[in-house]
DNA sequence: CTCGATGCAAACAATTTGCATAACA
DNA sequence: TGTTATGCAAATTGTTTGCATCGAG
């Protein structure tokens, strides 16, 4: 799809970026991961399957350029990694800010989005001034499958 | 307060854990800052006033160990350290487990309850069978305070 | 007394940084 | 051609761990 590559390269310039094969070939591949949440060193891996000659730091810092223009998400899952996943302004599609539910049993993460968070932030702005413009929300708790798996156990 | 003391002492003990002085000085010190969200170091310094003797190591670990019990509670604001509070569980008022509202002005931490975040448990249990059982939620934005400094110097 | 808890220092691991080289604009 | 990005390796730093000692139960 070199009409992708083509938005790539096209984002990085409008936000002031060089275009570099590296920073294509990183966009290009958590782009076609969409909801997977991958480490730097994740991301190195899957890289370097296609451009062999990049270096660990340069996946650092771009990663680090790229969510600071929030083309990419950070997510932080307290398991000793800082993940990244393409973010809305990143995909073509509008894939709206999305929030996430972890699970306890098996570790998978699932998306969720919600509107209900707006009338949170409404009420908020209201009884204490604070004007919301970004929000990391975490649910922890048991999904579906484990659910129905000790369910089963259990009887 | 000797009796906030013999309370730390049998929190402890209730969870099966032996009494030192410095687990119980370092729970002291921490909730003697609700609210305040406290480094590894920070909390090292703090304790080290009343107790000399203690390394950063058992800072670490009873931080790790009063958390696994959920007597404190971790915050991480993604500057590179995880932070601690004592939590509703370490403190006889009846302190809800709470949000967090961070100025990306000013950098000052706020906390509110909501129990709007039900309404969005309940929802997320009957559209995807999903069962909530903790969160973290973060809302990044503009305090009153800052609001005001910048509408001031706009006009 | 006995086992868990501590202090110290060394080990770890994710991330950052310095610097010479390469390559986009 | 000049500045920005890269690769490599070394440095950084929050956190963990091994081990001998200490102390709560």
């Amino acid at each position: 799809m070199p009409e992708k590559q083509e938005q790539f390269k096209s984002l990085l310039k409008r936000n002031g970026l060089k275009v570099t094969t590296q920073r294509v070939v990183i966009l290009e591949e958590l782009s076609s991961r969409p909801g997977r949440h991958l480490t730097a060193e994740e991301i190195y891996d899957l890289v370097k399957k296609k451009y062999p000659e990049i270096g660990l730091a340069t996946v650092y810092r771009t990663i680090q350029l790229l969510s600071e223009l929030n083309l990419i998400d950070k997510l932080n899952l307290d398991d000793g990694y800082v993940r990244y996943e393409i973010g809305s302004k990143g995909q073509e599609e509008s894939c709206h800010h999305h929030h996430h539910l972890i699970c306890v049993d098996c570790g998978k993460v699932y998306a969720f989005q919600d509107d209900l968070l707006e009338t949170l932030e409404e009420r908020i702005k209201q009884t204490m001034g604070f004007e919301v413009v970004d929000h990391e929300v975490k649910l922890y708790g048991h999904c579906k499958k484990c659910l129905e798996q000790s369910n089963e156990s259990n009887s």
